[in-house]
RNA sequence: GGGCGCUUAGCUCAGUUGGUUAGAGCGCAGCCUUCACACGGCUGAGGUCACAGGUUCGAGUCCUGUAGCGCCCA
């Protein structure tokens, strides 16, 4: 049986541990879920899948640590945990990665080429290549299993201990068809429409993006005061940042508290160049103090255009196409009726085909020699909305589009982020805010390629119109379906794009879309796997996509199974670089893992990432990972210590001795503790309070029984120190396993069959009867002396083995008794030749060096 | 504009419901080559708890306000 225990070496050391324990563990399944145990049993985790694409920096090590130490936790307490790992690889960011990487672009009017060669990676900026939608979607294929093996390496490296059988990829096809599988389910229920609108879009990426994917940037401007002639004489003075609109122009509004502008309600202006009437109304939105208080509604300059054009009910004139330039427009028709048609058309049609900022410089210059454009444009700055990832300003653009409903059901999806628990809990607000800021439902068509494909087709009549009313669904025993190479069934081939035949969706899912699905991706949804690990005890995230995934996730789950899809959501904060600052790519200091990791081992690197509070933003540290590497050492070397003093088995039944019974009760304290802090799924606290009492144990009570601990195996004040220490390094090292998995699993070897990560957590039940008296009632006085003994030692500048010829203790009786009871083991560990004692009601301790 | 955090030793941070003299680690200084560990150990110095009021017998902790930093939402 001794040959299964791993040797203790002749100097012990944390380095290449990595490397023995991952092979084991791998050759033992120590991470392996048992598909068996049932829900009450299974500690459930919806692990991020990360974004392959994306650059691999320390911020994933940071929390995707932290998940892994409650994984171990609850593991060691006797859960069977799930414990998943996905990759995120479908969605724009693979496609651009692609697109730079291989100088490609996705052009789907070619046919695919059964024999395109994977290209070798482009040097320079050179012109992208086009190649067919299947090659370039086989072509992301290609890159993101590569990036993926980059990540799981680091995973793996880095101890995170999940079970790799239960891996997933969102673009796979057993996502696509959960996917799709919930699309149709919503669409079924009525959660989810496809409808005409206007909707927020990227002109670069030609893609429709969600609210989700918005943000503000500040970008300067000039505000623009323009004069419209009034149809009852004189005129009314706007003021805009985006003149070139004015040929889109539907109306112009006023706050209906405005008194300035009381008497033109009703009545109508014309529009400057090109002669359009348009009415004058009243809005609550329009703000009185921002520039004239009258504003033009454009469709559509902004979302506010959209609010008004939407609640005014008023006509569509739009103008700026998908790519961002201006379509042609006919001024003599309904939709632009001028006043002056062959002028206006004149024109407008020198606009046509040019950008944003063409247009706005012509119709500027056009505005000024009119004299409608009224003194000089004044430069402000402010914010406007970009998508996310994009790098010119969202235009919105009218287009069909599938959205979920969620603004229907705000106060539901309220609601459910009241009743998850939150860690940090005041996390709850980013949520609630985002839910009570939403303003259009969540959009979820994108016009790309690499993604999980609408399961849709639509009929197309005789005309060979498109009829988006009577949808074809995919039948759900053949999803996945990919509507563009798929017939649908009834249908032939043959038919696709001829009259009466058919046409598929174009579009693909937005990523989210499917990633909010993981639960249902990762728990094989339909399956008996789904019934044993949902709803999930725990969405680990960062706090900057709760907007998105965590958002999604609820909305999902909501409409799917009336649910929260898991009870806990821990939010990990960022990491900063040495100078506190968010590292980015383009700032250029992002960090990576994987220098760092061989520099100081996974075990250094955990214990850095475990002493970040939940939630808190936390700097990268090296001299924190060198602590955890001392932390690890330390873990091997006393281990070694202790084992060398063993003489055969021990019982804590044996611990007879005050001092070691003390010891003993105040772990057990220690042990309740700790096992709370994990339960309340702070391992930050867990490390802190283990880590302090490990290091007292190692330097006070492992120095003080050390002779003791030497003496012969059949003396009951030998087998009781013995027995202590091993008990107590028992617990301590598995109360460490989830933060230094390698060292405590090398230590833990040495003297036991099986994996620490597979021992029963401590409970205080191993480690002792009744307590003597207060916990560190004996422990703590005779640490208080050995520290003045030390100290006198330090001052006089002589070796801590220099012996002490007498010490005097004045302290209160209980003290006194406490130090009496240990007076041995602190006569050997301070080498004092005699004690003695005097009533005092204040700690004195005199210590009288022998002579040298 | 609304909201949420943060501000404690040179640095990074603990400090749960108010309760002796405010803690840890790093760094710094001094000492000790000790038979588990020099990739170590021992000891020490170091703080007006951002600021101003208030509640209380008592405030780092609770309340109000101010300032600075960060973030979320609009």
């Amino acid at each position: 049986m001794s040959s299964q225990l791993s040797p203790v070496p002749e100097r012990p050391s944390v380095d290449g541990l990595e490397a023995r324990w991952l092979a084991k563990w791998e050759d033992e399944a120590v991470y392996r879920f048992d598909r068996t145990a049932t829900r009450e049993r299974v500690y459930s985790i919806d692990t991020p899948p990360p974004t392959v694409s994306g650059s691999l920096h320390i911020g994933h090590v940071f929390s995707y640590t932290h998940t892994d130490l409650l994984a171990r936790f609850w593991r060691m307490r006797g859960r069977d945990v799930f414990y998943p790992m996905g990759w995120d690889d479908n969605g724009l960011p693979t496609e651009r990665r692609v697109e730079n990487y291989f100088a490609v672009r996705c052009d789907p009017s070619l046919a695919y080429d059964p024999d395109f060669v994977v290209p070798e990676p482009a040097a320079g900026r050179g012109e992208k290549r086009g190649i067919s939608r299947k090659n370039f979607v086989e072509l992301c294929q290609h890159l993101t299993t590569r990036d993926e093996e980059v990540f799981k390496d680091l995973w793996t490296h880095l101890g995170i201990s999940i079970d790799w059988s239960l891996e997933y990829a969102t673009i796979s096809p057993l996502a696509q068809a959960v996917s799709q599988r919930a699309f149709l389910a919503m669409l079924a229920r009525g959660e989810v429409y496809s409808s005409v609108a206007p909707t927020l879009w990227d002109v670069d990426f030609r893609t429709a993006v969600s609210q989700a994917e918005l943000e503000d940037r500040d970008r300067p401007g000039a505000a623009h005061r323009v004069a419209f002639a009034l149809e009852s004489g004189g005129v009314i003075e706007i003021e805009t940042t985006r003149p070139e609109l004015i040929a889109s122009c539907v109306a112009i509004v006023t706050h209906p508290d405005d008194e300035r502008y009381q008497h033109l309600r009703g009545t109508s202006a014309i529009t400057p160049l090109f002669a359009v009437g348009v009415p004058i109304l009243a809005h609550e939105l329009a703000d009185p103090n921002k520039g004239t208080g009258a504003a033009m509604v454009c469709t559509f300059g902004d979302l506010t255009d959209v609010t008004w054009w939407r609640e005014l009910d008023l006509p569509t004139r739009a103008l700026i196409g998908r790519d961002g330039r201006f379509v042609a427009a006919d001024f003599s028709s309904d939709e632009f009726p001028s006043r002056e048609p062959a002028a206006a058309q004149t024109r407008y049609d020198e606009l046509v085909g040019q950008t944003v900022n063409q247009v706005r410089a012509t119709v500027v210059e056009g505005l000024a020699e009119t004299g409608a454009l009224l003194g000089e444009p004044r430069a402000i700055t402010h914010p406007v909305k970009f998508y996310e990832k994009g790098e010119r300003p969202l235009e919105i653009v009218t287009s069909r589009q599938w959205f979920v409903s969620t603004l229907a059901h705000r106060a539901e999806l309220l609601a459910r982020g009241e009743a998850l628990t939150w860690h940090p809990d005041y996390m709850r607000h980013r949520y609630a805010s985002w839910v009570a800021g939403l303003n259009v439902d969540w959009n979820i068509s994108r016009q790309r390629f690499f993604g999980v494909p609408f399961p849709v087709w639509y009929p197309l009549d005789g005309d060979g119109a498109i009829d988006y009313d009577h949808p074809i669904l995919a039948e759900l025993d053949a999803l996945p379906v990919d509507p563009s190479s798929d017939a649908p069934t009834g249908y032939d081939e043959a038919q696709r794009g001829q009259p009466g035949g058919f046409v598929g969706d174009p579009d693909v899912l937005d990523t989210w879309a499917t990633s909010s699905l993981t639960p249902e991706i990762a728990g094989r949804w339909g399956s008996d796997l789904f019934e044993r690990v949902f709803p999930m005890d725990l969405r680990p995230q960062a706090h900057d996509i709760i907007r998105t995934w965590l958002f999604a996730t609820i909305v999902r789950s909501h409409f799917e199974h009336d649910q929260l899809p898991w009870s806990h959501a821990v939010i990990s904060g960022w990491i900063l670089d040495p100078e506190r600052k968010k590292m980015s790519k383009s700032v250029g200091n992002v960090i990576t893992p994987m220098p760092l990791l061989q520099t100081h081992g996974a075990d250094a690197l955990r214990y850095w990432a475990a002493c970040g509070r939940p939630g808190t933003d936390t700097a990268i540290d090296e001299a924190q990972m060198k602590i955890g590497r001392r932390l690890a050492t330390k873990v091997l070397n006393v281990t070694k210590f202790v084992l060398g003093r063993l003489d055969g088995p021990t019982s804590p039944d044996e611990v007879s001795e005050p001092l070691d019974r003390d010891l003993l009760s105040a772990l057990a304290d220690l042990v309740d503790e700790v096992t709370a802090d994990f339960a309340a799924y702070d391992a930050a606290r867990a490390l802190e309070r283990t880590e302090a009492f490990f290091w007292s144990f190692c330097d006070d009570y492992v120095e003080l029984v050390k002779l003791r601990a030497y003496g012969e195996n059949e003396d009951p004040t030998t087998r009781s120190a013995r027995a202590a220490l091993a008990a107590a390094l028992s617990t301590l090292t598995r109360l460490l396993a989830p933060v230094i998995p390698f060292a405590t699993e090398e230590a833990w070897r040495w003297w036991h069959e099986g994996s620490v990560h597979r021992a029963a957590w401590p409970d205080r039940s191993e480690l002792t009867h009744e307590p003597l008296d207060e916990p560190g009632s004996i422990t703590g006085p005779v640490g208080q002396v050995l520290e003045a003994i030390r100290r006198a030692k330090s001052t006089a500048k002589v070796s801590q083995r220099a012996a002490v010829a007498r010490v005097a203790v004045s302290a209160p009786p209980h003290f006194i008794g406490a130090l009496a009871a240990a007076e041995g083991d602190l006569a050997a560990a301070g080498s004092v030749g005699a004690f003695a004692y005097l009533d005092g009601d204040e700690l004195v301790v005199d210590v009288e060096l022998a002579d040298a």
